[in-house]
DNA sequence: ATCTATCGTGTAATAATTACAAAGTTGTAA
DNA sequence: TTACAACTTTGTAATTATTACACGATAGAT
């Protein structure tokens, strides 16, 4: 609520979108939060704050993000969408067993592709899934 | 229904998994259909040669063959879960504009990461977003 | 033929997402 | 300040995808 605000607020302005409360505190959840929160999640805990708020709210916030490119959606199960703040490119790490997500980095123009040379490509994704070396402590 | 049926009779048994009609038709649809279609797509043509096919059973098919390897799930929408018999490491890209998925070869072991030196990999996935080659030259 | 485990089907229940309309806000021009 | 248009939020209803469940059908083993 004050470099953040700014910051967003500026961002937005660019793109002619007023920053209301709600598309804020949105937005705040998912800065503080980068766990990759469903809609449920940050849903659930802002209207903690927000008695007002409405799910539909969190939707409308996040597709126009989402439109606007200031937030990425995350697609790894088939059941859950889940939302990043993070647009830059990198790759992610479900553990199969705690569920977390990790982010990790990867350098996309490293990523050698046969048969798409005369595509466009405008989004990359990297998904891995696996266990993480919590887990993988705990198991032995 | 006779080499393919051979040879799937043949990888399930090993399973003790039995070959039933409706899942032979299944599996027959994406062998033939490696345009990575949806349970309703899959239900939709199935239904018209076998009337009495259950949505339910499609689920219950694809659910048995992804758990056993033979079919993988390919989320790249949010809100489409799409399937795949081909279960060799593969990308893939969807066109933005006529919305077909195609395949590209690409090798997950050159795909450089950093910071999942600890992880236990089991599953990689990529996908790219943009515009195939055909949408390309109609758009000029 | 009988038994048992597995399979397929239909219906009902859940859950996620979207559509829509009403009410509230904001910015701005007169 | 007022008036107005454009944009937002909210709540409810509708849609859609997926799962749960129970019961009848089937296939293989004895
Ligand atoms: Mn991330
Ligand atoms: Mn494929
Ligand atoms: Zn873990
Ligand atoms: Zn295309």
């Amino acid at each position: 609520m004050n470099q953040l605000f700014d910051r967003l607020q500026n961002e937005l302005k660019k793109k002619n979108i007023n920053l209301s409360y709600q598309r804020l505190k949105v937005l705040e959840y998912l800065t503080q939060n980068q766990c990759h929160p469903t809609v449920e999640q940050i849903y659930t805990d802002l209207e903690k704050e927000i008695s007002t708020l409405s799910k539909t709210t969190v939707y409308n916030t996040l597709k126009k993000m989402v439109s606007e490119g200031l937030v990425r959606i995350i697609t790894i199960e088939d059941n859950e969408t889940r939302y990043d703040i993070n647009t830059h490119d990198h790759g992610h790490f479900k553990c199969e067993i705690c569920k977390n997500i990790f982010d990790f980095d990867i350098n996309m123009d490293l990523v050698l592709t046969k048969g798409l040379e005369r595509f466009k490509i405008l989004d990359r994704n990297v998904y891995f899934k696996g266990i993480c070396p919590g887990c993988l402590s705990n198991s032995k």
